[in-house]
DNA sequence: ATCTAATACTTAGAAGTCTAACCATTTACG
DNA sequence: CGTAAATGGTTAGACTTCTAAGTATTAGAT
C-alpha cells in the first residue's frame, strides 16, 4: 500500500468514525446530525442568515437544507422569517428551545473533542490541519 | 478558534471535498460511490466474501449493504452466490462486467490521488496518516 | 418600461445510511 | 438431545443528500 493509498483511507475512515462517534454522543438529544450542525451555524452567525447562506455554511445543496429546516421548524427549534428587503429570501432563526439545544450540543462536542484530541500534541494537530487545508485548496483548483 | 476546532473542521471538510471530487470523476461510469467502493473491496478480496463481511469492509451496516448489492446485481456487476457450508450466508462475486468497471474505477481514483497528493511530500502524508490512524484508535477506545 | 438572466426556495425522485424488528439457520450450553 | 443465544440476510421507515425542474422575485441590459 502506497503512502497515498494509506493517507486517503485514513482520511476517509477517520472522518467517518468521528462523525459516528459524535452522533452517538448526541443521539439522546433527538436531533439528527444535519439538524445540530445547522443549529450550530445559526447560533454562531451574527445577524440574519438566509436558507441559502446556511446551506453554504453547512456545505449542502439548497434543496437539502429545505427539508432539514422543515424538520427543525416542526420540532420547534427554528423559525423561518421572511426577509423585508427581498421577497425571495427567508431567514432562519433559533427559537429559545433551539438556543437551549445548541448549548447542549456544543458542550458535548467540546467534550468529545477534548477526550480524543486531548491526547495529541497541539503542534501535531496544527500541522495536520495545515496539510488538510492545503489539500482542500488543491481539490478546489481544477 | 482553537486548534482542536480547526482540526475537526479540517478533517470533516477535507474528507467531504475529497469524496465529492472523486464522485465527480466517476460520475460517468454510472455507478454510485457506495457501489464502486463495494466493487473495489470485492475485487481486492481473495476467496469468498459474504455480504456481512463486505459490509464490515465498507464500514456500513448489513442492512445498508443489502440494497447496495441489490442495485449492483441489477446492474449486472455482481452476483449473489449461496454458501455451501452455511445456508444463511451469501457470497458476493464480481461479474466480468464488474471486473471491467473495477479497472476503470481504480485507474481514475489513482489518477486523482496523484493529481492532488502529488503536490505534497510523502513524509508529510505519512505523518498525517499516522496521526489520523492514532485518532481512530482513540475513538475506538471508549 | 420591457425583457432576459440570475437568484432563492421548493418539489420530486433516486440513492444511501441507520435502527429496529423479523425469519431462518447455526452455535453454544445444560 | 433440546433450548437459548447468536448470526446472516432482509424489510420497513425516518433521515440525508443530490440532481433536475419549477415558481416567484430580483438584477441587469436595452
Amino acid at each position: 500500500m502506497s503512502v497515498e493509498d494509506r493517507f486517503s483511507a485514513a482520511l476517509h475512515n477517520t472522518a467517518r468514525m468521528w462523525r459516528l462517534a459524535l452522533d452517538r454522543r448526541l443521539r439522546d438529544l433527538g436531533v439528527s446530525q444535519a439538524g445540530w450542525v445547522s443549529i450550530a451555524y445559526i447560533a454562531k452567525t451574527q445577524g440574519p442568515l438566509s436558507q441559502g447562506e446556511l446551506a453554504n455554511l453547512v456545505q449542502v445543496e439548497a434543496a437539502t437544507m429545505v427539508s432539514t429546516i422543515d424538520r427543525l421548524e416542526k420540532a420547534g427549534l427554528v423559525l423561518r422569517v421572511a426577509s423585508e428587503s427581498d421577497r425571495r429570501v427567508k431567514h432562519v432563526v433559533l427559537t429559545p428551545a433551539g438556543e437551549v439545544l445548541y448549548g447542549k450540543v456544543r458542550a458535548r462536542a467540546d467534550e468529545m473533542r477534548r477526550d480524543i484530541l486531548g491526547h495529541i500534541e497541539p503542534e501535531k494537530l496544527a500541522m495536520t490541519a495545515d496539510i488538510l487545508e492545503n489539500i482542500q485548496a488543491l481539490i478546489e483548483t481544477p
